[in-house]
DNA sequence: ACTTTATATTCCGTTATGGGAATATGTCAA
DNA sequence: TTGACATATTCCCATAACGGAATATAAAGT
C-alpha cells in the first residue's frame, strides 16, 4: 500500500494549504462560485475545482447549482472529528496550572517507573 | 510539485492515522520507548520508528536516550496551530443560538446576492 | 447554430508516501 | 569479544498525490 486517499478521511483533506485556504474564505458560511475562490485566492481554475472535489467528497463541502455556476458551500461539521481529536491536547499548552499538574504527574510516573525497574533488576539478580 | 512533505507541517504528520495513535499513546505525558508502543499498538518496529521519526521532525515529539533505548515524549505545543486553525469552525456545530445567528447571517447575505445579481441584471440592459 | 462563460475532467510528469524485508547502528551483559 | 537486545536506516515497491496544460461538458447569450 502507498498512503491513505486524500478523501478518505477529513485529517487527509485538510492537510493541503490550499485546501484549508479555501475553507477559510468559506468560514462566513456564505455560498461562493468556484469564480469567486479562483479569484480571491488566485490559483488556477482547475486547482480550485480539484481542491473542491475533494473536499466534497469528504462532506466539507456542498454543491448546489444556480446557472451555470456551482455554489460551494462550507459544511463545517465535518471537521469536529479534527476539533475533537485535538481538543484531548489542549491543556498540555492552557492554564499554567495544568501544566504543573501535567509536569507532577510525570515526575510520579517517571519516580514508579524507576522503582519497578529497581524492582525488576533485584528480581534478575 | 507534488504534495508537500509529511515532515514540513503539523497538519501533514498528524493525517496518518498511525500516527495519531501514536501521539493518543504518549498522550498521558510520560515518557515511552519505542517498544512500548510496539506491544501497545502492534505495529511491527521499523514502522513505528518512521512515525516517531516524522513527529520528531515536526516537533511533536522529543527523544531522549535511556540506555539503550530511546524515549519519546510527547510535545503536544506544537499541535496548537492545529488547534487554533480548528477553533475557528467550533461555533458552527456548537450552541443553538450560533446556529440560528450563522442561518440569518446565510439568509441576509443571500438576499443581499440576489438582489445585487438583480441591480447588475438591470444595468447590463 | 455559434460563441462566451463557468466549471469539471483527463492526461502527464515528478515526487513523496507508507509498508515490508533486510540490514545497520548502538548498547548492554556475560 | 561475542552475543542478545533496542532502535534506526536503507532499499524496493505500488500507489497516489499535485500541478499544469489541454480538453470536455454545460449553460447562457446573441
Amino acid at each position: 500500500m502507498a498512503r491513505a486517499a486524500t478523501t478518505t478521511d477529513v485529517f487527509n483533506a485538510i492537510a493541503e494549504p490550499r485546501r484549508r485556504e479555501i475553507i477559510g474564505m468559506l468560514s462566513d458560511g456564505r455560498e461562493h462560485a468556484v469564480g469567486d475562490v479562483v479569484l480571491h485566492l488566485r490559483m488556477p481554475q482547475p486547482a480550485v475545482s480539484k481542491h473542491l472535489g475533494v473536499l466534497r467528497k469528504v462532506g466539507v463541502v456542498t454543491v448546489s447549482r444556480r446557472g451555470q455556476m456551482r455554489l460551494y458551500r462550507l459544511n463545517a461539521k465535518e471537521l469536529k472529528p479534527v476539533h475533537d481529536w485535538v481538543k484531548v491536547y489542549e491543556r498540555f499548552w492552557t492554564h499554567q496550572l495544568d501544566r504543573i499538574k501535567i509536569r507532577a504527574e510525570q515526575k510520579m510516573a517517571e519516580r514508579i517507573t524507576r522503582e519497578n525497574q529497581i524492582g525488576r533488576d533485584k528480581e534478575e539478580k
